[in-house]
DNA sequence: TGGATATCTTATTAAAATAGTCGGAATTTG
DNA sequence: CAAATTCCGACTATTTTAATAAGATATCCA
């Protein structure tokens, strides 16, 4: 039940550009070192992201990569379906193209895996780029009205 | 996000174990039929499941397992996390022992990855082997009264 | 125009996890 | 004693993960 970097890695990323927005395009190479993630591995996962409508892409010398819309547009959950495919404990609760078992046409533990399936997805889409910005920023006030106190 | 077969198996072993109780222990053999599950696969898994306690063993002829507590106090929870690890999408908001990246003090993404895991917990733990069996029995009641009527 | 800076594309790889398999020892029943 | 069963440790093939590497293509700027 763990996620894999791909996804760890692509939401920093993404969230990395959305702080970063209205400075022109942002270089893999700048969000690789701020991030501390392998430059070609974050080209990997950016090429899905870029392919989904995610990231818009400028090429060439001061190219880089832009949010492909609003951040109050992309979820989390979409970053997610993109690198790790779609939501799912098990195979047979996909969100696409389940492939039901044909042992039983009524599975009682099925039902528990939709139900993970339905609150992951829930947390997930619930939780955009722009909630995400405003939550950084929530936590920066707070930290300097704490450090005026001490 | 997967759950691997190990937590599926388990589940499904666990409850075949609920859906005859009472009629003495339960062997390997007979569960792994009823589920086409690897025997010595079985094997592995339930040896975890018995050292936490989940369920009891009888050695010999006509031996076999038995569980470990009435099934309305084993929750879906307790056996994903004996077969799976601690319920946690990424290592740094791991149920137990959370290794924290050290990186910052404070990291917008945690918080998602803490809202998942919280969400996965709740549904794992909000059902029981208890609660499972109702729900079949409610199928099945079901099923019937359909079946009553072609 | 040419060099520096980037993205884009494909292939390869080392390490770890997954999902088993296998053989045999120990225990209990009839 | 023989059959049925749990118990235990070692082994293995396949897949996934997490990169790494090399080079082609595109664009900016001096």
């Amino acid at each position: 039940m763990k996620l894999s970097t791909k996804g760890r890695y692509g939401v920093r990323a993404m969230f990395d550009l959305a702080q970063h927005m209205g400075e022109g395009p942002v270089s893999l190479k700048s969000i690789s070192e701020r991030q501390g993630i392998s430059e070609h591995y974050l080209e990997q996962l950016i090429a899905g992201l870029r392919k989904a409508g995610l990231v818009k892409s400028v090429r060439g010398a001061q190219g880089g990569y832009l949010l492909g819309r609003e951040p109050d547009k992309i979820k989390v959950g979409d970053i997610i379906r993109v690198l790790e495919g779609p939501i799912a404990p098990t195979e047979c609760v996909s969100e696409e193209d389940p492939e039901c078992c044909t042992k039983s046409e009524y599975c009682v533990t099925r039902t528990i895996w939709e139900k993970v399936r339905d609150s992951i997805a829930e947390v997930l889409d619930s939780i955009t780029l722009e909630t995400m910005l405003e939550d950084a920023q929530k936590f920066e006030s707070e930290r300097s009205l704490y450090m005026y106190y001490i």
